[in-house]
DNA sequence: CAAGTAGTGTAGCCTTGGCTACATTCCGCG
DNA sequence: CGCGGAATGTAGCCAAGGCTACACTACTTG
């Protein structure tokens, strides 16, 4: 390791243009990580501020999935932090997990709304946002708010 | 099946707003389904085109994986018809993977290029692009295409 | 032409995120 | 109060997409 006979890194200055490519990919890869996790809390949020409480069952239909599938969803959202739950009872969120959320909901509603900016239909635009606003980083969220701003 | 006896679907007037919603994200997750393989192909195209052949290596090292990953990949890729390919011989693409390659290739630059013309740094809109893309439907598309023509 | 290295294949492991089937708990109502 | 159905938990299956370790093939080059 400390062995001065190996190359020490050239340093290129032209790196590799795989090099930027593979950065690419995997900070897609990285967004689509959290994705789940985005959508559960900002539904989660929802779902307390319209019921008080978040369920299993209500989550699995608004996630269209089973509920099995809700709970494995629910016991990673656990071990990031983001939501405190107890067997039977409902699932809520954590200051990180209601952070999270409002952030998410936030960003849902500029994409939504830049989308229908640009002309789209509203039912597309919100199928659209729903994938899209996992991979828009807070540089484009903003050009997005300035452009929405100068329209008015 | 057949029976006139079971309720013939009532046709509900009004949709449960849980149907949409869980259409949604049914809608994202089959375009994740679908995004590693747009990538692969538009990936295989350029190096087709770079350097006659697209060998595993290669596509390895610029989607940042490791060689057995993108055997996988590949695996999928012929299952699905897209390309064909021989042990210890490149990848190529069939006409179907030519023809998506085409299109996941322009949709690219066009999300690159709206991006960029809402005053997102072209390396920032690279990068949230390679995500993005995938949940751009045809008729987004067309709305980016329509602002971009008259941008000018 | 024969090594040796680079490229490729294969086996097997892990996590995530789906599912079905079945067990258990909770709760509202008779 | 207690019972039955709805909600939840749990077990176990699958595919996709990562990885490492190791085996084998092919190509370059001395
Ligand atoms: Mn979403
Ligand atoms: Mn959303
Ligand atoms: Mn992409
Ligand atoms: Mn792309």
């Amino acid at each position: 390791m400390t062995d001065p006979d190996t190359v020490p890194e050239p340093a290129p200055e032209t790196l590799p243009d795989s090099a930027e490519t593979s950065d690419r990919f995997a900070q897609a890869r990285t967004a689509q990580s959290v994705a789940l996790l985005e959508d559960y809390v900002e539904l989660i949020g929802d779902l307390i501020a319209e019921h008080g409480e978040a369920r299993i069952t209500d989550l699995a239909q608004r996630m269209g999935v089973t509920h099995p599938t809700v709970t494995k969803a629910v016991a990673r959202l656990r071990r990031e932090g983001l939501v405190i739950s107890r067997p039977y009872r409902g699932v809520f969120l954590t200051d990180s997990g209601a952070a999270m959320a409002d952030k998410v909901r936030a960003r849902h509603r500029t994409v939504v709304s830049l989308l229908v900016a640009l002309g789209v239909p509203p039912e597309t635009a919100e199928l659209d946002a729903e994938g899209m606003e996992h991979h828009v980083s807070e540089v484009t969220l903003q050009a997005f708010e300035a452009y929405l701003a100068r329209q008015g």
